[in-house]
DNA sequence: CTCATACATTGATGATTGTCAATATTGGGG
DNA sequence: CCCCAATATTGACAATCATCAATGTATGAG
């Protein structure tokens, strides 16, 4: 009985393994990149805390723009990055825009982590 | 019976809420903002997953290097980031670096989403 | 000691990003 | 219709970042 391809199975050299593929797609990763590069800014990370930490679950610029030490037009944009990463959702009522969190976003997102 | 001050306690202006303090201090958010910035990046998404994917629960460079379309410096590169952001852990025997996932790393991670 | 291999580091470059000042837009009040 | 308040958009600028080519470092083989 031969023993040789006992270890490796055809691979002319070892290391580790072969590795296999990626697992995670370029296109799936370059999708996911999108939600967690909202996340990455610490201000970002303040806005969605503040705006989840709003007991009537909306938080208007107007509130949002004070606690952070930034212009309201900084803001604006980076509600917009949140709202575009699918993580805030926009309302207009009058001159206000009311801000919330998209539902299940958050668990969604750590969601994402589990399923690297 | 004067009817005033029924709906706001005491601010003169009213849009919504006070919206008390940021809920998530500056330095604390600059703090989660380093992992989020270690998972900002589609190459580095694929990075954790193969790293993961891997039956023997370690992988080395040269296993990583293939799949992604990225030279190799580029991936020590992205290897190190994700490594300060203390989500792989290194250990070099030999010739070759050893990289596999921090245990419970990614579980933490999960969890910054939910105490924001 | 010499050489080749596996990986890290450095320096440079183009792309992306966070921020602000200025301006535009939208809605309400007189 | 005109003005003001709240928010969004644009343009510009500095800072950060992803990538690569070149080089450095260490380890094992001969």
């Amino acid at each position: 009985m031969n023993l040789l391809p006992a270890l490796e199975p055809a691979t002319d050299e070892a290391c580790c393994a072969p590795a296999g593929m990626p697992a995670l797609g370029a296109e799936e990763a370059k999708q996911k990149a999108v939600v967690f590069k909202a996340l990455a800014d610490p201000n970002r990370l303040r806005l969605l805390s503040m705006v989840k930490a709003e007991s009537s679950g909306e938080s208007c610029v107007c509130d949002l723009t004070g606690p952070l030490e930034l212009g309201q037009p900084t803001v604006s944009h980076h509600l917009k990055v949140l709202v575009d990463a699918g993580l805030l959702h926009r309302e207009k009522r009058g001159t206000w825009a009311y801000y919330s969190l998209v539902p299940g976003a958050l668990e969604q997102t750590a969601g994402l982590l589990a399923t690297l």
